[in-house]
DNA sequence: CAGAAAATGATATATTATAACATTTCATCA
DNA sequence: TGATGAAATGTTATAATATATCATTTTCTG
């Protein structure tokens, strides 16, 4: 069984300087700007492999002492997501952190009701049977959704 | 190519007549009641293929001449997904008409961008990717969504 | 450095959803 | 058949999620 999910005791420093060094690299690449605001918010996001509201976002910008209203973060969501370093749980409206965003890839999330972690699975069986779907019936795809709710390893055997 | 979306001039009281007699059964068989409210709401949702949100609804049913207050719909539309007589689109937040009700099967919709209808796909394939996918992480599937936006054959032809 | 563009601030409000308690409807069985 | 308890709906209030609009500040570029 591969991992998917990150170690219970995992170094998750590592996570975040991993995730903050590709971001930096993929808005130099796409000459996009990496404000303080929207480092922060990716910080924020990056603190857990959960899936975080908007508004737990705002709560935690307030608690850090920041006068921050609700656009200020929905911009940074956006601007985000836009460069896929972020991803929005659809069924949770909840976004989590892309640990892949220098590569193109139909988001498959794995989301586990007990811890609330989520993990982006690349499953290009998934993928190709989603094409393969769409073709059959002639449908042209533009964005897919597919949000797999349970319960992660971890989760069903302790 | 198989037909997935309705063609454009079919006989949708078929549809709506359909859609309430297996309604109906569902509801006998396992017992629950098929109220008044619950029938206007099914209705409603059934007088096309898109989805409509819980407000569109309200709407709806106020300019019927009913005082029809949120939580109303939403329970309504609460007993109709939870006995699979309608679908919610969780990137839509909205709802359309389950056309096979009576048949277990993990949810895929094929959302056209353009002329709004809802399409769902029973495909063996999908669900077989999903839960292969699942099972080589070690995961548990409770509930899976599967939503595929883009253009319907009739609009990307047309 | 001026001017334009991008980002953020600030205010207001729209949209989606649910909690809590009151009332009505309906099945059932004594 | 009518008392009664469960289910459904009504009613009021409010929570949770999201965006429109305009003002101000910051940053880039010439």
């Amino acid at each position: 069984m591969s991992d998917l999910f990150p170690q219970k005791g995992h170094d998750h420093d590592r996570c975040v300087h991993s995730a903050l060094a590709q971001a930096e690299k993929v808005c130099d690449v796409e000459n996009a700007r990496f404000t303080d605001m929207r480092r922060k918010v990716f910080t924020l996001i990056w603190q857990s492999h959960k899936a975080v509201t908007a508004y737990e976002l705002l709560d935690a910008l307030t608690a850090d002492g920041l006068r921050v209203q609700p656009p200020t973060v929905y911009r940074a969501l956006e601007f985000l997501t836009e460069l896929g370093l972020v991803h929005r749980v659809e069924s949770l409206n909840a976004y989590f952190g892309c640990d892949r965003p220098d590569c193109e890839h139909l988001g498959q999330y794995f989301i586990c009701t007990d811890c609330g972690r989520v993990a982006e699975a690349v499953n290009e069986d998934m993928s190709n049977a989603v094409r393969k779907a769409a073709r059959s019936v002639g449908f042209t795809i533009q964005a897919t959704t597919v949000e797999i709710k349970g319960l992660c390893h971890d989760c069903a055997t302790h």
